[in-house]
RNA sequence: GGGGGCGUAGCUCAAUUGGUUAGAGUCCCAGACUGUCGAUCUGGUUGUUGCGGGUUCGAGUCCCGUCGCUCCCGCCA
């Protein structure tokens, strides 16, 4: 139908007679010549229509309308130099035509394409139209930096000797983790598949079963409420492999995200990413998901307060919790008003109050605090922050992990107001040691990756003593503040995952009927084997630089889980839900 | 489950803090125009102010409820 796209003609096909099909993006009539905009996936060409050429077409080019869908035949012609566009990369020709096909006419459509409301249309107009929004070039562009960055994915781990293997999608319910997704049995009745939250157990298994390198790129499923950064159904970069130590895990993910960073144009990642334990990430950035574009890192003060004037201070460093600070370089200057909304924010996060001490420009201290404190402790501060004129600094004291998560955000607030986060910069750090356990509610322990993570070697022995100390062969990959996935050293051994489930008090038929079959493939010569899995949509919606997995999703669901343009979910037959087992009895009317 | 924001013409937004007949740009329709590329010019059509109640002489505006979209907390091993 077509000799060539619209992207690709240029002073090479001069004279040429071409046919063109596409998208009409914009008919402007002059009354004589008629210039249209033809659009198709790889670009714009402006084709012309001269009544002096053919009635016949110019007649069938004013009928058309926007994203009609035309093919149209005629010759590659220059354009005077002065009417070039150097906006388009077809900018410096044009088609003379004097045939034209309308292959299929459109209704006027329900929201702009292009122009400036384009980006502002209502993001549930964009759902119910998905084709169309579709057709917008950022978004023609996010998938392509999408199937780009797959395919460098897929290459990478191929060349490293892995095989790709599917697992099932309709699988069994785990107990902890989050809600499933689940699929009733015609042929079993009253019984239910899960859709998988992830690969878990099978890329273990197949551990187990030799495969040694597999990857895959799996859809997971997990029925939680929906943020920005979480779909019900996302894309994991799911990876395991065996006879391994976190190191060959560091070293094969540092290898691929430099390849999907160059293969998308991105340029050259440092390697090693560099690393942060658990315990520094939250001590010097309030967060376990640190962003390490910016400084204005946390400072421990507690022994330059041990002995204070100040009582808020004194108590909590007497009660053996923390005071830090944090300089926020140049912000000296923020209005009384944006101290009192961070006050707020700090007190969502645990803390009493916010003390602070704004540095003015002449050197003088400005600060609620700052009349209890002794020149010997002014005079720490101010060396330990590196307080300069101009700066403002502010405190948390409270139990260590609470003025640390405090602090975090706050730190997060205070860079992007100083205006110091680099929105081009792509800083990935690996944080690690991960704590094994979290002492949830009654003392219970909860996994804080899941239960089949490996302990750090040295402290397995703390498990029927203090669980709590126990630090994980567990890492986290970062980007710009964006846990972009995470993994761990597996147990291959089957009595102690027996440990861990009995630690985390999982009753034992629970155990047996969950996870026999994980302990029994234990037992036949289980490999030591570990891995990692990558969020695949943030991954993208991170360099395509857009603010939301959905914009690189190519039919995303709404906030409640709804797929606004097929009207999922929906109500079924009678003799569908019979066919199930499934009465509708709970659903109040 | 909780907190915040939004909902007015096909689209993007106004509408004097309760006051006459709800406006603008754009889109769309018609006409004019042979070098535009956000074409231009002239004219025209377009409203259940999300929905349902209430207060009031009077509601887009205030109150209650409800629906939808969205951001966040909880949740997401």
């Amino acid at each position: 139908m077509r000799t060539h796209t619209c992207g690709e003609l240029s002073k090479a096909q001069l004279d040429q007679r071409v046919k063109l099909c596409g998208w009409v993006d914009t008919v402007r009539d002059h009354g004589g010549v008629i210039f249209i905009d033809l659009r198709d996936r790889y670009g714009l060409t402006q084709i012309i229509f001269d009544p002096n050429d053919s009635r016949e077409a110019w007649d069938l080019a004013q009928s058309t309308r926007g994203e009609y869908v035309i093919q149209a035949e005629g010759t590659v012609e220059a354009r005077p130099a002065e009417m070039a566009n150097p906006r388009l990369a077809t900018g410096e020709i044009e088609v003379r035509c004097d045939r034209i096909r309308i292959l299929n006419k459109s209704r006027t459509l329900p929201f702009p394409l292009e122009g400036k409301d384009a980006e502002k249309v209502s993001e549930d107009l964009r759902l119910t139209y998905r084709y169309l929004d579709l057709r917008r070039s950022p978004m023609q562009e996010n998938m392509r930096i999408r199937h780009r960055m797959s395919q460098a994915v897929r290459n990478y781990l191929d060349q490293a000797d892995f095989t790709e293997v599917e697992t099932p999608i309709l699988t069994k319910s785990t107990p902890e983790g989050a809600r499933d997704y689940l699929v009733p049995s015609r042929v079993v009745p009253g019984s239910f598949y899960a859709l998988p939250q992830a690969p878990q157990q099978y890329k273990q298994l197949l551990m187990m079963a030799g495969v040694d390198r597999y990857f895959q790129i799996a859809r997971c499923f997990r029925d939680e409420d929906l943020r920005a950064d979480r779909q019900p159904e996302f894309t994991q970069v799911d990876i395991e492999m065996s006879f391994i130590t976190p190191e060959d895990i560091y070293a094969l993910i540092d290898g691929l995200i430099a390849d999907v960073m160059k293969a998308v144009g991105k340029g050259d990642i440092q390697t090693p990413i560099p690393r942060l334990s658990y315990e520094d990430a939250m001590n010097r950035y309030g967060s376990d998901k640190p962003d390490v574009r910016f400084g204005m890192e946390l400072v421990e003060l507690s022994d330059i307060f041990e002995e204070t004037e100040f009582k808020v201070f004194r108590q909590v460093v007497g009660q053996g919790g923390a005071v830090k600070a944090v300089n926020a370089k140049g912000l000296g200057g923020v209005p009384i008003r944006v101290m009192d909304e961070w006050t707020a924010v700090a007190k969502e996060w645990g803390l009493g109050g916010l003390a602070y001490i704004r540095a003015q420009d002449d050197g003088e201290w400005k600060s609620p605090i700052i009349k209890f404190f002794s020149d010997t402790e002014k005079e720490q501060l101010k060396e330990r922050l590196a307080i300069e004129p101009g700066d403002l600094v502010f405190f948390a004291a409270d139990q260590r992990e609470v003025a640390n998560k405090a602090l975090g955000h706050l730190r997060l607030l205070a860079g992007e107001m100083a205006g110091v986060i680099d929105d081009d910069q792509f800083a990935f750090t690996w944080v690690t040691d991960f704590p094994l356990f979290e002492v949830g509610e009654g003392g219970r322990l909860i996994s804080v990756h899941h239960p089949f993570t490996a302990a750090h070697p040295e402290d397995l022995a703390l498990l029927e003593t203090e669980p709590g100390r126990m630090r994980a062969q567990a890492y986290d990959i970062v980007m710009n503040g964006v846990e972009l996935g995470g993994g761990s050293i597996r147990i291959h051994d089957p009595e102690v995952q027996s440990r861990i489930f009995e630690a985390l008090r999982l009753p034992k038929e629970e155990i047996e009927d969950r996870f026999g079959h994980l302990i029994r493939a234990l037992s036949f010569g289980a490999p030591p084997h570990g891995g990692i899995a990558l969020g695949f949509d943030r991954f993208v919606m991170m360099v395509a630089g857009e603010d939301s997995i959905r914009d690189v999703i190519a039919f995303p669901k709404t906030q409640k889980a709804m797929d606004l343009m097929m009207n999922a979910p929906a109500t079924v037959d009678a003799k569908q839900l019979r066919d199930v087992h499934i009465k509708l009895d709970l659903i109040e009317s």
